[in-house]
Parts: C-alpha cells; sequence; structure tokens
DNA sequence: CAAACTATTCAGC
DNA sequence: GCTGAATAGTTTG
C-alpha cells in the first residue's frame, strides 16, 4: 500500500453517489495533478475492489474507462447510484 | 535501483 | 475521430 493509493482511495470513497470523476480530477485530489495514469495502475492493482467505488472513476467527464466488471456495467451502476441518491434526498 | 506496464490525456492529422 | 507520444506512479526483478 503505497501513500498515494491512500489518498487517491480516500478522493474516490468521496465521490457522492451518482457522480462521477475523472482520473484527472481525483489524481490532482491526491496531490498529483497529472498523475492520472498512475490513479488507474493504483485502482486496478487496489487491494479492497468492493470498498473503491472505481466504477465512478472515469476517463473523461462522459466517457468511461475500464473495470473489473466490465465498462458496459459502470453506466448502469451509475444510474442505479443516481436512483440511490434520489432514495437518500426523497425526504420520504 | 532500473525497467516495464498501465483502467489516461494531449497534440497532430 | 483516430493514432502517436508523453507523463507519473506501481509493481517486479
Amino acid at each position: 500500500m503505497t501513500p498515494f493509493a491512500k489518498k487517491v482511495y480516500r478522493v474516490v470513497l468521496s465521490i457522492p453517489l451518482g457522480q462521477t470523476r475523472t482520473y484527472k480530477w481525483v489524481a490532482q485530489k491526491a496531490g498529483r495533478k497529472g498523475a492520472y495514469r498512475a490513479v488507474g495502475t493504483i485502482l486496478k492493482n487496489n487491494p479492497f475492489p468492493v470498498i473503491i467505488p472505481c466504477h465512478r472513476v472515469i476517463k473523461s467527464s462522459n466517457i468511461l474507462g475500464g473495470y473489473v466488471f466490465g465498462k458496459e456495467s459502470k453506466s448502469e451502476i451509475l444510474d442505479l447510484e443516481r436512483r440511490i441518491k434520489e432514495c437518500l434526498t426523497s425526504k420520504k
């Protein structure tokens, strides 16, 4: 586990539901502005992919990157999280 | 420590 | 829009 990885995880975990963030964004938040590739490398080598919502991390603001379950699944997951967010925001 | 790899991004055509 | 090059960190030897 590297210090930079920790930062990356923290940032990724800080991403709200239904929201997507880019590798560049995460890298910048982690302290390494231009380390977008390092972020991807870490996420793919991350020890606990389950606790890391890597599906919220994408290439660009509209283009999904790679994912263990498949990039196509990301879109579905994001849509699902979107509903969860509505459920949480909904006073009910 | 150095080399190779990568789930990326930018520039050029 | 696609191809090629560059950057930055992780992992392996």
